[in-house]
RNA sequence: GGAGGGGUUCCAGAGCGGUCAAAUGGGGCGGGCUGUAAACCCGUUGACUUCGGUCUUCGAAAGUUCGAAUCUUUCCCCCUCCA
């Protein structure tokens, strides 16, 4: 079998594909051009788009170039693929920031020093921004018919639940299609990677390709990944797990990780690392905690890098095991300033400022049942005030927790 | 176009004049157990509070009433059946 379709299969990220034989074929006699589209509508990627970076990442180790399509064009539009409701229509500028600061994760996943198999960005507003929507009907649209449109099942899907679906977003698969022609044309891509719940787009893609210019490209889409407990990938109890550190610090996506359900360590390790399938294999009756270690130390040197992984690491190991606050400066960091201590900062408001709770109800509630700490020690009174000598132990700091995972450091400034 | 049914707190779903910030389940959060896991058990789950209360919520607006999620009117949206 081909070594990348191997490997892609062996760490699970293979569901489906249009015409496996053939594209085996492909890959085997050359180095094949691939893109997966990526949603634009958040300042940043969360790790539910991390098993599509890491098919990019694959492709590449096996010498195959990736193109990264950020859809400008169809971030406009909005896919209604597994959505319920009409997405909320962003600016221009919103879009283009995001694109920009989306593109920095793929710099570091697919760092490569082959200039042939350098990342190749594409904004796909580039080309459907100037489309002419009689020209686009003439030329496109004949290839389509509504009464397979309507067969697909993210159509399917809102017409059942009775939820409109608008003209705007019914096109959305044809857009997308059409990227994929445009690829194919001017960057000779020959293959689509993509979600489960892409394939139908996908394949639009592949036989618009096919009939409009009687040429064979493939598809190929990848599980839904559902944890062990039924929730989707991406999120956590806090809110996304964001693949930027400005959005969540390196510290906090190694405890994601960390903290991975028994039952899906294996299957991360595979997917989210680049350890060799079989020296994950051999791991299996290790200590399951040293394997979550390993996958968190992994994923986070992966994205934050060496340095910040084992820092986070280290951090870890103070907060959870050696429970010494001496090392746990790598914990989220809140500033006070001194006049507010003086003028009687309460403990609700701390939490509040920390970004622990939302409201100070929560925080009260919380207090009663023993869940605010500082520096390990339960704040009994909701109406405690910090003072000074909150922070004797670090002169400028004390840790501020919420139950026993969420902790952040409040540092004392002028 | 005609006839019915419905829109409730994060979700599902009760309530149908006061005792309703609203049953129950799910989810979330905290605590316990443990392994920073799962399962399980307990607590909690609108906001503000000087802990006495106060304020905002049951599709939208107006009204009846001492008092409305509950009744009336208009409007918006959705479902089922018939044409």
């Amino acid at each position: 079998m081909n070594k990348f379709l191997k490997e892609f299969k062996d760490r699970g990220y293979f569901y489906q594909c249009t015409n496996e034989d053939e594209l085996e074929n492909l890959l085997n006699n050359k180095s094949v051009n691939a893109y997966i589209g990526f949603d634009s509508t958040a300042p940043s990627l969360h790790v539910g788009s991390l098993l599509q970076i890491m098919c990019l990442r694959l492709l590449q180790k096996h010498g195959h170039r990736p193109i990264v399509l950020l859809g400008g064009g169809t971030t406009r539009i909005g896919d209604p693929s597994g959505k319920e409701e009409t997405r909320k229509i962003l600016t221009e500028k919103q879009i283009e920031n995001n694109i920009k600061n989306i593109q920095k994760v793929f710099k570091i996943f697919l760092k490569t020093n082959k200039p042939n198999l350098k990342p190749i960005f594409v904004n796909n507003f580039k080309w459907l921004g100037k489309l002419n929507y009689i020209n686009f009907l003439r030329e496109i649209g004949k290839f389509f018919t509504i009464n397979k449109m309507l067969s697909f099942e993210s159509v399917k899907m809102r017409l059942e639940r009775e939820q409109s679906l608008s003209y705007m977003e019914f096109n959305y698969m044809i857009l997308q299609a059409y990227d994929f022609l445009e690829l194919n044309k001017n960057k000779k891509c020959m293959l689509q990677i993509g979600g489960s719940d892409q394939w139908g787009n996908i394949i639009n893609g592949v036989e618009l390709i096919k009939r409009k210019l009687n040429k064979q490209v493939f598809g190929l889409t990848t599980p839904l990944i559902t944890l062990a407990s039924g929730a989707k990938m991406g999120k956590s109890e806090k809110g996304a797990i964001w693949l930027d550190k400005k959005l969540l610090s390196p510290y906090e996506y190694f405890q994601f990780w960390r903290n991975t359900d028994d039952r899906d360590v294996l299957k991360f390790l595979k997917m989210f690392t680049d350890l060799k399938i079989d020296e994950i294999e051999k791991m299996k009756d290790k200590n399951i905690n040293d394997l979550k270690i390993i996958l968190a130390k992994h994923a986070t040197k992966m994205l934050h890098g060496e340095k910040e992984s084992s820092k986070a690491f280290n951090t870890a190991i103070s907060v959870f095991v050696k429970k010494d606050l001496a090392d746990q400066i790598n914990l989220p960091v809140t500033k006070i300033k001194n006049y507010e201590v003086e003028s009687n900062l309460s403990i609700l408001d701390l939490v509040i400022k920390a970004k622990l709770l939302k409201s100070k109800s929560e925080v009260r509630r919380a207090i009663k049942d023993k869940g605010i700490k500082i520096n390990d020690i339960a704040i009994d009174d909701a109406n405690y005030l910090i003072s000074v000598s909150d922070f004797k132990n670090k002169k400028d700091l004390f840790k501020l927790s919420h139950g026993k995972k969420n902790h952040v450091l409040i540092k004392l400034v002028n």
